[in-house]
RNA sequence: GGCCCCAUGGUCAAGCGGUUAAGACAUCGCCCUUUCACGGCGGUAACUCGAGUUCGAUUCUCGAUGGGGUCACCA
């Protein structure tokens, strides 16, 4: 068989070999030893989810805490699946996450400013491109070629009726499934039957020809998983689609080789078939990276109790669009990443508070290899962290961008009253320990909105130690004496006054110790005032939320509740 | 079903043959306090099971069980 005139039959119009392309791509300059090379490779499906960032962010934090580049390449090779504008909200929404590219299918400005694309085909930087791979069927024709020519790799002309019949005869039977050794039908056709089934205008596809024995075993070593074990791959698969674009398999493998990556970055579902990818690169005679599989993110069905794989259909909260719209800060959710793609990064945040993430020493060998459970929960305590450690500033004008993009009715209402909110985010806030009580937007636009008569409700149930003419007792006498000039203690000096003169204890103690005797204690007093002044039992502390009021609203609310 | 990966409290997880088996979240209790989602102290709670190797296994080996992944001209 001459494979050298298959190859040029096939491909007539291919004149370069890898070898050119290689030497158009020589590695990359001025890296410092030990820089990791990695990119995301997503196809543009068009839904970034909680996962990709998960994976996105290990990424970045390889290449970058060793010096290197992480770039993005595009994976449209699936035209059926491509979605218009997917990569520029995917660099969009990475971005506000915090993740920027060195290099690929996105546009950087100078430092720091934000990836814009309009024009995809313009929207390249680096010197490894294209970066979208469907402009690159001419270098993966050109590695196919040669594969052709060794005789490694072969035009394929099964139907698809006639390989699910193949199929379906195995199952049977209980074989191996799949387009392999005997089952391979077109593997050993002679020029002139592949000539007949050209000149009947029958497109193949290519597939390679495995030399593998599937008893054989072969060790890979994964930077997150150690040693895995592997048989070796004895399908013959498809590299080059009838689209003239390979499969995800070849375009991994030229693309990875070609652009220099070094650490593949990728999820789980990929391992199953590292042996081809391996037996590939070894065809090309080609080094592989150093794989890179993490695990997908899980969570806890509340139907049926049992961990699973967190879906797009069912789960919101795994669409990034979610924490955009609940006005989480990116920092928030990143923070949170991190502490599950590392396992020390809580512990070394605790022991660093105000360090930049940068300085974390990051590494894949700490990544988890477990399936890791998303928790809201711990998201949320992560998140209360990081907006302890903001100014009101920083709150404040993080309130009005996601009040104007997601709650416009809200907008003006917060630009109105900036001098107001700053106070109120300011209550308690700076110092050692400042509250960890505001999570996200939308909630901490929950949590102060008492200081707006329009969002103004009634939330808790008034104590139940106090009559309703004692409530009015005690808003009466409140009102009559409240004094916006009084400091805090001689405020409260005066709600002990009332409280003692309508019956209750002054101290909390003295009614515990003889409860018969009093009718409550000043407790309960106050917390009359507190929710009458805002509609609820638990605020920050009330003397510093009626500075921020005003004595005219303070009255009016009591007077209200009357 | 074949193959692969994984297995420590409710959750995320330290742990590399000998530990009172860390820590964080959640939960519970107590304390502080006019309230708190703040803060302080403390508690409950874990090595999936069975063999083997070993003086000794959470740790190593094998098996079982469970969970996940994968078996496309999708990535």
């Amino acid at each position: 068989m001459d494979y050298e005139k298959l190859a040029d039959l096939l491909f007539p119009e291919i004149d370069k070999t890898p070898e050119d392309y290689e030497a158009m791509y020589p590695e990359r300059k001025g890296l410092k030893e030990g820089a990791i090379t990695t990119r995301l490779a997503p196809s543009p499906t068009g839904f970034i989810h909680l996962g990709n960032l998960y994976g996105a962010l290990a990424d970045e934090r390889l290449a970058h805490k060793s010096g290197g580049v992480c770039y993005l390449r595009v994976e449209d090779t699936d035209e059926k699946r491509e979605v218009e504008g997917a990569i520029p909200v995917l660099l969009d929404t990475l971005s506000y996450f915090g993740i920027n590219f060195d290099e690929g299918a996105c546009h950087l400005g100078t430092e720091g400013s934000k990836p814009s694309i309009s024009d995809p085909e313009a929207a390249e930087r680096g010197d490894y491109g294209p970066y979208w791979q469907s402009e690159r069927s001419h270098i993966y024709k050109a590695c196919v070629k040669k594969l052709v020519r060794e005789g490694k790799a072969y035009p394929c002309f099964m139907t698809e009726e006639e390989i699910e019949e193949l199929r379906k005869y195995q199952e049977a039977n209980k074989i191996n499934p799949g387009v392999w050794g005997e089952y391979a039908k077109h593997r050993n056709l002679s020029i002139e039957e592949v000539k007949a089934h050209l000149d009947a205008g029958e497109k193949p596809v290519i597939r390679f020809k495995s030399n593998g024995d599937p008893s054989k075993y072969f060790k890979v070593r994964d930077a997150i998983r150690g040693e895995i074990s592997m048989p070796e791959n004895v399908q013959d698969v498809v590299i080059l689609k009838k689209n003239d674009l390979p499969t995800y398999h070849f375009a991994h493998v030229v693309d990875d080789h070609l652009m220099h990556t070094t650490y593949v970055v990728r999820g789980e579902e990929w391992m199953a078939s590292v042996p081809i990818h391996v037996q590939l690169f070894d065809a090309m005679g080609w080094e592989y990276p150093i794989f890179c599989h993490n695990t997908v993110l899980m969570k806890i069905d509340e139907t049926t109790g049992q961990k699973r794989k967190l879906s797009k259909r069912k789960d919101p909260e795994l669409g990034l669009s979610y924490y955009k719209e609940l006005g989480y800060f990116p920092e928030a959710v990143r923070e949170y990443l991190m502490t599950i793609l590392n396992s020390d990064y809580e512990e070394w945040r605790i022991a660093n508070p105000y360090k930049d993430y940068n300085e974390f020493n990051f590494s894949a060998d700490k990544m988890s290899d477990s399936g890791t459970l998303f928790d809201l929960n711990k998201l949320n305590d992560v998140s209360k962290d990081v907006l302890a450690k903001k100014s009101a500033e920083e709150i404040f004008d993080f309130m009005q961008n996601w009040a104007n993009e997601y709650e416009p009715e809200k907008a003006k209402l917060l630009s109105d009253n900036k001098e107001m909110l700053l106070k109120v985010f300011d209550i308690d806030r700076g110092g050692e320990k400042p509250r960890k009580d505001l999570v996200f937007a939308k909630q901490i636009f929950e949590f102060v909105k008492y200081f707006f008569d329009e969002y103004f409700v009634y939330e808790s149930e008034w104590p139940a130690e106090v009559s309703v003419e004692d409530r009015k007792a005690i808003l009466d006498a409140y009102a009559k004496t409240y004094d916006p000039a009084d400091d805090n203690s001689a405020w409260f000096a005066k709600v002990k006054e009332i409280a003692v003169s309508l019956g209750y204890a002054e101290k909390p103690k003295d009614y515990k110790k003889n409860p018969e005797s009093f009718k409550g204690h000043v407790g309960h007093v106050s917390s009359v005032i507190r929710i009458a002044i805002t509609g609820r039992a638990n605020t920050p502390d009330l003397w510093t939320i009626q500075q921020i009021m005003g004595k005219e609203k303070v009255i009016k609310r009591v007077e209200m509740a009357k």
